[in-house]
Parts: C-alpha cells; sequence; structure tokens
DNA sequence: TGTACATCAGTGAACGCGCGTTCACTGATGTAC
DNA sequence: TGTACATCAGTGAACGCGCGTTCACTGATGTAC
C-alpha cells in the first residue's frame, strides 16, 4: 500500500509515481471486482488525483489494461524460466513450469485476468500478444529438452507438447483458481496436484523417463 | 432472426415472447461484445420495448445472463451425451465428448462466455452450479467405462480423469477459441486435433486400447 | 353468447448517478546562461 | 549563484451520455357467470 493509494490528500502537486501508481490501484479494483469492473473515474479517486489526470499517462482504460497484462506478462515469463532453470532434470523442469503457472494465478489473479481476458481483441496490442508469445516459449522450450530425451522414433512435436501442457495448465487455472469474475469451483484435491498427475501421465505416455 | 429482434415496431402492444427474445438478444450482444458490454437497456432497445418492460421477465441484468447460462449448459450437456452414446468404444466416447466440447464453444460462443465468465460469482446461482455439474457428469460417466477396460492394478481414479479431460479441453477452447473478449491466439492446427491428439496421449498412458 | 372484472404485460416520463472526455488553467520542476 | 523561461503534471469545472430503476398508468387478454 504504498503508491498513494491511501486516501488522505497528497501533500505536493505532483503526484510523483502516478503511472505506476495507477496500475497499482487498477489491479486492486480488478481483484475485488474483475477486469470489466473497473473505471477510469475510479482508479483516480482511488490514487487520489483528480479525473483528468490519468490521461496524462495512459490513452484510455485499454491502454491501461494494456500495460498490466503487459508487466504480468513480463514477470510470468520471468517466474516460468527460473522454475525451469532451477529444475534437475528436464521432465522436473516441464512440470515445474506447470507449477509455476498456477502458483502465478493464485498469486496475481488480477494480473492474470487482465492478461488472457483483457476485455478487447488482442490483435489490438501487438506487443501484448509478442509479450504472451515470449512466455510461451518458455515451454516451448522446456518441450524441446523432454523430447530430447525420448527414443527417437516416437519423439512427437515439441510445439505441441507445448500446446498440450499449456492449455491443461490454463485450464485448471481459469475452472479451478479463476478471478473474481471467473467461475471458480470446487475441487477435491489442490489444483497443483491434478495439474502435476495430468502431466505426468501425459508425459509418461511419450517415453520420457519420469523418475 | 424471428423474436421480434427487428427494429420496426411491433405491431400488438403484447409482444408475446419477450421474455424468450430477450436471451436471444442478449446472446447477439455478447457475441459482438462480450459478456460484460451488454446492458438491460440495449437488450431492450434490440427487442423493440421500453426500457423497464425487462423487468417483468428478470429481476435484473444478473438474472439474464444466469438464464442463458442455464440454457446453454442443458444444450452442452445434451450435446456431450450425444457425443458419448454415439460413440462405439469407450475411449472414441471420451474423445467424442472432446470434441463435441470444443464444438459447442465454436458454434455457441455467446454462451460458453455465459457459463464460464459469467461475470458474478457462481455461489449467487446453485442451479447454475448444478447445470453446470450435471454437464461434467457426462464427462466422468465417459471416464468411469474407459477406467473400466483398463488392468486393474494401474486404474486411476475416474473424477481425476475426467477432471484431466474437462480441464484440457476448456484450456483450449478459451486460448484458441475464446468469445469476443477472449484472447483468441492463432494456432499452427485445428484446436479440434490439438485436443485429440492429447487425449490419445494421456489415455494411451493409462493403458486403455486405442485402436 | 355477452359482459364485468381481474390480471397480465406493456408504456413513457422521470430521477439520480457515474463515466469519459475536453478545456483553459496553474503549480512545480528542470535547465540555460 | 540567481534568474528567466520552457516544460511537465497536475486541477476543477463543465459537457453530454447511457444506464438502472421507479412510478402511476393503460392496453390486451382470460375467465366466471
Amino acid at each position: 500500500m504504498t503508491f498513494g493509494q491511501s486516501k488522505r490528500p497528497r501533500d505536493s502537486y505532483h503526484h510523483g509515481n502516478l503511472r505506476e501508481a495507477m496500475v497499482q490501484a487498477a489491479l486492486q479494483l480488478i481483484r475485488e471486482h474483475g477486469p470489466a469492473g473497473f473505471s477510469f473515474a475510479e482508479v483516480a479517486r482511488l490514487v487520489g488525483v483528480s479525473g483528468a489526470a490519468p490521461y496524462r499517462h495512459f490513452r484510455d482504460r485499454n491502454a491501461l489494461i494494456s500495460e498490466i497484462a503487459l508487466q504480468g506478462f513480463t514477470r510470468f515469463a520471468a517466474e516460468l524460466r527460473t522454475a525451469w532453470e532451477a529444475a534437475p532434470t528436464p521432465v522436473r523442469g516441464l512440470e515445474g513450469c506447470g507449477r509455476a503457472y498456477l502458483s502465478f494465478a493464485r498469486r496475481d489473479p488480477a494480473s492474470y485476468a487482465a492478461m488472457f481476458e483483457p476485455g478487447f481483441p488482442l490483435e489490438e496490442s501487438p506487443e501484448l500478444l509478442a509479450a504472451g508469445d515470449r512466455a510461451f516459449n518458455v515451454l516451448r522450450v522446456a518441450a524441446e529438452a523432454v523430447i530430447a530425451t525420448i527414443p527417437g522414433a516416437r519423439r512427437p512435436p515439441a510445439l505441441m507438447v507445448a500446446l498440450h501442457i499449456w492449455s491443461l495448465s490454463h485450464g485448471i487455472a481459469s475452472l479451478f483458481i479463476g478471478g473474481p469474475s471467473g467461475a471458480r469451483r470446487k475441487l477435491p484435491m489442490p489444483p497443483e496436484d491434478l495439474l502435476e498427475a495430468g502431466v505426468l501421465i501425459y508425459l509418461q505416455s511419450l517415453g520420457a523417463s519420469t523418475t
């Protein structure tokens, strides 16, 4: 709760860090009301600034969401990479990515929502698409390494494997972790365990040594 | 485009089928602007009725979304059931469910969005939760049948298998088919093929005969 | 078969509200000399 | 080191807009006798 989100008036005329403060405030509002449930005006109020001030920093509402998603994807990719690099074997690394995926969705559901349900078509923001691809690429590299351990004849395409892992992770995250706007459902086990079991079964079939 | 969605004035004072017409109009608006992007007022306008009329049929906006999702889940469950019953073997049946899953998301993205991103917490609508469970149950039954074909010792819990298939299907649907609000991404293959390959690899590992 | 009446499903005017956006402005800050 | 000036990052008042919701109302329909 830094960044001047408190309601008491600022002491100085200039805010000093309004851009980043707006990002933080918007994240808080998304956390509480979902990605569709925040307004530029409310962000300004929360940050303690007049309704016109935001326009100095963001063209409009979407630009703010876009910035949030962009920052989110950057952290997301970094966390996937860390999980991958910390693992002793490729299979464990791919598993670790899955774990990191869910962990991100759990710790920061607001960013996650902005990243995957921005509320406007992705084509409008090519940088956002690119940031997402960069995160996905970590999964791809991991999938390639796993596949390299498989007897040559039965190697499936790495891209497909990466897409399977991504889809399974995303499916579990959005069904069972979800944001506030989400349709979070009850689950008789931790989502992390569900994902891990799924990944193991899947990789076993490929012939990757899961020991 | 029946149901009086046309803009020319009705001939009779009473609409005759306003409730259902509102559902259809809302679906159209969700298709165009996402689940968050429609208003009660706009629905009324589209249907050609005064702004107060909707209140005769729905308590509020959420009640309308809820109705849409409810109808959606009912059709969804029926389609999964049909796919399951038409298949010659359990494995083919589970595959068919996955196919039906994506097919539904593709044909009716608006309903799909209302079902899985209603924009309000699911706890507010227990019937909706129940309708979702009924659809999921089809997958459960299918998973149980598949598991019954597996050599006893290595049988995994049917519930878990059903959850894996559901999560994978949902992940692929929301990443690569998505609604208008969604973050639809490009894919180098049809989503259906991606899902089918994933399900096959997964089931193979369980020892289900995939021939 | 006709009529009186209850009920249903609409109307349209009105309300307050918050949002997005613009505008001319002003206080604070940085910098050239 | 002081001063003049440009630039930056805010203000606050104003605007039009559409939304949700309410209200007393009225036209249409169904039904009891």
